[in-house]
DNA sequence: ACGTGTGAATAGGTTCACAGCT
DNA sequence: AGCTGTGAACCTATTCACACGT
């Protein structure tokens, strides 16, 4: 079988989450068409982007919710914790180390670095403290976490990065505003809020009709 | 001449930053090889989406910096400063109000609500005080701040997100793993956090080979 | 020569239409 | 009857190839 879009995988965690929902609540089933009002997009895109995961659960009032969601548990490597590094921490840095996202995610916070001096030695969670940026190759060897967040300033985040791919990592999380540089097998998943902003700051001014220089299509955000 | 695509429109934000930069350093011209390699796309990919903005700056040794700068400028609406609301001050909402590149991007917060009592009233920015969230919609038509963020926990999104449209907002940036339902002239920009751990957690344990079920493509990853 | 502008070709993703299972 | 699975059509986006201006 092919492999699973890009498309497909953007999709994955929100179905996930769906299901996780409806199987906290006790349901067994599901439509297609339900899951794709949670998400959405159209029942048919539901349908395509689960054809990968048919082995079982098929049902023909709708998909086992247990079944799938215990697939695209495995799928997504939701079920063992994974442990990550923290580069940089400041404002967004914090924020992740509150966000409970990161364990519903299967993630966890084991290393904390930044190259502030005073931040140096504070314990931010339970049993983590602020180790210095100079150690991150070193240390994630040590412990053998091999995904790492880079939430530095721009200016900082090539270096930072690359020291993470040293230390061993395998996916970065990239919320500096930079395109890394980095080996083929490092998997960088880019996270630039400031794009997000812009085009938040956009829409607002130009709105749904046309201006001067433009005249954007807003059809289908999200449906 | 076409609308402006979607596709298009996200790089935008990285191509401004790029020539902001260059012109910042002095430069006077830029090629489209040189703006691709930053943004990480292809140089023809670059002519592409600028076609749009061919009215001036045309050169034949590359684009002109300062023109094609202000023409991003003023088409992506960062030429005047825009107020925005934050609803939730929590991990997220406050790192929002230390982010850095909300004031790049030409916005600026004036407007903070979160529903817990013991948050009321503190000052979170000069002459920023949280607000109750109940008065959402009366405080943003007082002020006539048209953006909103949500940034509460999932369970709270949707009302919040009705808030702030009954309150006039015309373009939302939603940080809640829940899509909002409002009425189509309501821009909402989705920036699902746990969709990228989980992206990058599964990568990790994946990496680039097979697995059981799986045998993911990842080509290029950005390139 | 060098670098943009753009039609044509290709690839990727979504939607449609309908066959097939229960 | 209801809902999934999937080929085919459609649409969007990227890449190629090359003409054109300086």
């Amino acid at each position: 079988m092919a492999a699973i879009s890009r498309a497909t995988l953007e999709r994955l965690p929100t179905y996930y989450r769906m299901l996780d929902k409806l199987y906290q609540r006790g349901e067994t089933l599901v439509s297609s068409e339900r899951l794709g009002q949670y998400c959405g997009v159209l029942a048919t895109q539901v349908r395509k982007d689960l054809i990968y995961f048919k082995d079982k659960g098929i049902r023909s009032q709708g998909y086992s919710v247990a079944t799938l969601r215990s697939l695209l548990a495995a799928f997504l490597g939701l079920e063992q914790i994974q442990e990550v590094a923290l580069v940089g921490y400041g404002n967004i840095g914090s924020a992740l180390l509150g966000f409970s996202g990161m364990e519903a995610a299967g993630t966890k916070i084991v290393l904390v670095f930044d190259s502030n001096p005073e931040k140096i030695g504070q314990e931010v969670l339970p049993g983590v403290f602020v180790e210095h940026t100079d150690h991150i190759a070193s240390r994630m060897q040590e412990t053998g976490v091999s995904i790492g967040i880079v939430a530095v300033p721009a200016n900082a985040a090539q270096g930072v990065a690359e020291k993470l791919a040293e230390g061993g990592a395998s996916a970065i999380w990239n919320f500096a505003p930079v395109l890394l540089k980095l080996p083929d097998d490092v998997f960088v998943r880019q996270e630039d809020l400031t794009v997000g902003i812009i085009l938040v700051a956009h829409h607002s001014t130009m709105g749904t009709n046309s201006t001067p220089l433009c005249d954007i299509n807003e059809q289908n955000e999200l449906k």
